[in-house]
DNA sequence: GTGGTCTAGACCACC
DNA sequence: GTGGTCTAGACCACG
């Protein structure tokens, strides 16, 4: 989880479920980890991860089995596949939005891009 | 302003003040539009304005000058350019983490990148 | 069984068990299936069946019989045919007070009763 | 409020919104009671209250007007008309299914009927 | 003042 | 064990 960035963690946990059923992370059919085990396992409260799966459910990428836990839906693979690229173009657009409005020039936001991605490929790689 | 893309309201005001500050479109000692007007202005409640007006003013960005309103600071061109960038770095490498996080290639979000950039110039050379 | 209608799953099988014993589906002094049958033929976890039989003991609708499974108790009739139409009045009655509570006229409601009785016995009679 | 009734309060606070908008108690553009206060009338937390809102916001029967609270869509009475007597159907039919699939002849269900209905109507037509 | 987010913890229904 | 509901209360963003 990212806090400060602007997206409620809850919101957070939405789309990451989504990019894991996209990258084949979680496998379809497959339970995703419970309510509490998420929870502890990023320090956040239960609530917050039943909201955030409660979402899912509401879109159809989570589908409840009663009892055992909620599983990835049949058909969210297509859609996250679908979404995956798409959740990144919005909030990509709205920063270059900003820049453009504000009068950054190409190179320079060109220049921040290569630096950032260098920057974060190299912190992530490894433990990633 | 930009709804719904996770910053205030009462925050991208101040940004856009800082970027106007630093490309000269707000001259130091001029005075800044008043509460009211850049509320109607913007559209916006004039509370909204007020509140970014306080944080520029903590920021030293503005000063108030006795009676007349609050005018750009001295020195707050200097700041202000050497922030420029910085805040567009910031929001970047957001978004650029999530990607890389979530396995997009660099090949995409560079795809990504150019078609909104030109998409983006497109629809805000003319009126912007 | 019928998910969604808002009552448990052991509760529909606590007041099915409950009609057949008032209509005389199940007799008095017979075994009702075992747990592990009744279970497989409704498609429920045996937990479940196992915790309506617990209820129903608790009731006195059913009594253990030593070893071999559990029975209709003697005077387990007389109380359920008295209990029958009390069951399915309190759930109309729940409906009725919404309706009327939001302005829902008499026609309204006996039009919807006639339809959907008419609906549901070409639908049962043929299977039920 | 109705407990028991197997409804989760929110959702019983969202049939009951929905039913006013319909019915013009709801008036379309109109604020409806902020959270708080519709929480207090109710003697129900602020929590249940808001997420009775938050799931009306995603069906489209509220919006949100930034800092001033929330109010009824433009196209919320359409769908809430529609959605009036099918919202009672749904629970009527559960009610009616069950009494059939276990031998309630037709002529004991009117008379559950009738019996209750008159009975609702002398309780809810003095306060209500 | 408004709604939104988050936390903490209790209780329930179900398996 | 699972998720769902509800309560209580804190803090934030916005007007």
């Amino acid at each position: 989880m990212n806090p400060g960035n602007g997206i409620p963690i809850y919101e957070q946990i939405c789309r990451q479920v989504r990019f894991a059923v996209a990258n084949g992370g979680l496998v379809v059919g497959e339970h995703v980890p419970s309510v509490r085990e998420l929870a502890t396992r990023l320090a956040v409260n239960a609530n917050t991860v039943a909201r955030a799966y409660r979402d899912l459910q509401a879109q159809g990428v989570l589908v409840p089995i009663r009892g055992t836990g909620l599983a990835v839906a049949l058909n969210a693979v297509k859609t996250c596949q679908q979404n995956r690229l798409e959740m990144i173009r919005v909030r990509l657009r709205s920063v270059l939005l900003e820049a453009i409005q504000n009068g950054v020039a190409e190179d320079e936001i060109r220049r921040l891009f290569d630096t950032e991605w260098k920057s974060l490929i190299l912190n992530c790689s490894p433990d990633g």
